[in-house]
DNA sequence: AAGAGGCCCTGATAGC
DNA sequence: TGCTATCAGGGCCTCT
């Protein structure tokens, strides 16, 4: 379940070990992700340099040295692995690289590199490689998508105007990538819960000091998901197998029937289905 | 236009 | 033990 910060943490080791590295072989073994990967793809990538990897929301773009562009969606199980070529064990000469666990299934898509390869690791094939050609289509690509929580575009103005009219509770639109993207099902929660909002609470009654709050939270707990490496819970792991810290940070997600962790409340955290996701908020301080 | 619902897929776990 | 059912949730699609 990469969000955001898991994505995050994977840009960082990737760019840190693959920038300006050129690939020498791409391997497929299952083309059929969330998009089917095209019958050109190996020949696309063979001998072009990575120039760097960036990130928006929760895709990775790998820029390529021919002027195009290789996104990478991790869906909901995928992994990155980056495995010496020699001895086939993970490369673990940085502190970030310890904990090695290569998956034996599901290793679908290879890029070799001169000393090391790059494995694409998803059980369940919800994520996806796709080659964009340039800028302008990138760009297209992204127009779904609205401003990440750090944006100086996600401010008090824009969501008051965005929840004009609108009818949903505020957790469904945190989940909205067109409205604000990079948030998932953990964070949501994690962040109404630091705001002290009810998941369920129509947007028509939010005040400009719930967006306000609403803002600082959402980038304060990506923030210190990422310097705690993401989080682990069933899935993600960072490019040397190595699990997230994150997850023990959590005041509510899967924590339903537990006592709230805020000092002074005597509440209980519930767990609560909204649009099919599943939802954990405090009964008490959470208005 | 906005919102509700469903589908893609596998693995872990629960219940019988 | 072995079977089936349920849940996990990101993105995208259709239908109303």
């Amino acid at each position: 379940m990469p969000e955001l910060p898991e994505v995050e943490v994977v840009r960082k080791s990737l760019d840190k070990k693959i920038k300006q590295k050129k690939v020498k072989k791409v391997i497929i073994r299952n083309r059929n992700l969330r998009f089917k990967i095209p019958l050109n793809f190996e020949s696309f990538l063979k001998n072009q340099k990575i120039i760097k990897v960036d990130r928006f929301s929760k895709y990775l773009i790998l820029h390529i040295s021919n002027k195009t562009y290789c996104l990478l969606h991790l869906g909901m199980s995928g992994t990155v692995h980056l495995v010496s070529n020699n001895d086939k064990s993970l490369i673990t000469n940085t502190s970030f690289y310890s904990n090695p666990i290569l998956p034996k299934k599901h290793n679908h898509v290879e890029l070799i590199f001169e000393d090391f390869k790059l494995i694409y690791n998803d059980p369940r094939r919800f994520g996806f490689f796709q080659i964009i050609d340039n800028d302008f289509e990138l760009k297209k690509r992204f127009s779904h998508l609205g401003p990440e929580p750090f944006s100086t575009k996600f401010n008090v103005r824009y969501i008051l105007s965005f929840f004009k009219r609108k009818k949903k509770n505020i957790k469904n639109f945190l989940l909205d990538q067109y409205f604000v993207s990079g948030i998932g099902n953990i964070y949501a929660s994690e962040i109404l819960f630091l705001c002290k909002i009810n998941p369920s609470k129509k947007v028509s009654k939010l005040k400009k000091k719930d967006c306000q709050k609403i803002i600082n939270f959402s980038k304060k707990v990506l923030l210190h998901a990422i310097k705690k490496g993401g989080s682990t819970i069933r899935d993600f792991k960072s490019t040397s197998g190595k699990k997230g810290n994150f997850q023990n940070k959590f005041k509510v997600y899967e924590r339903g029937g537990l006592k709230c962790k805020r000092a002074e409340c005597e509440g209980t955290i519930k767990k609560k289905t909204i649009s099919m996701r599943s939802t954990f908020y405090c009964n008490i301080c959470q208005k």
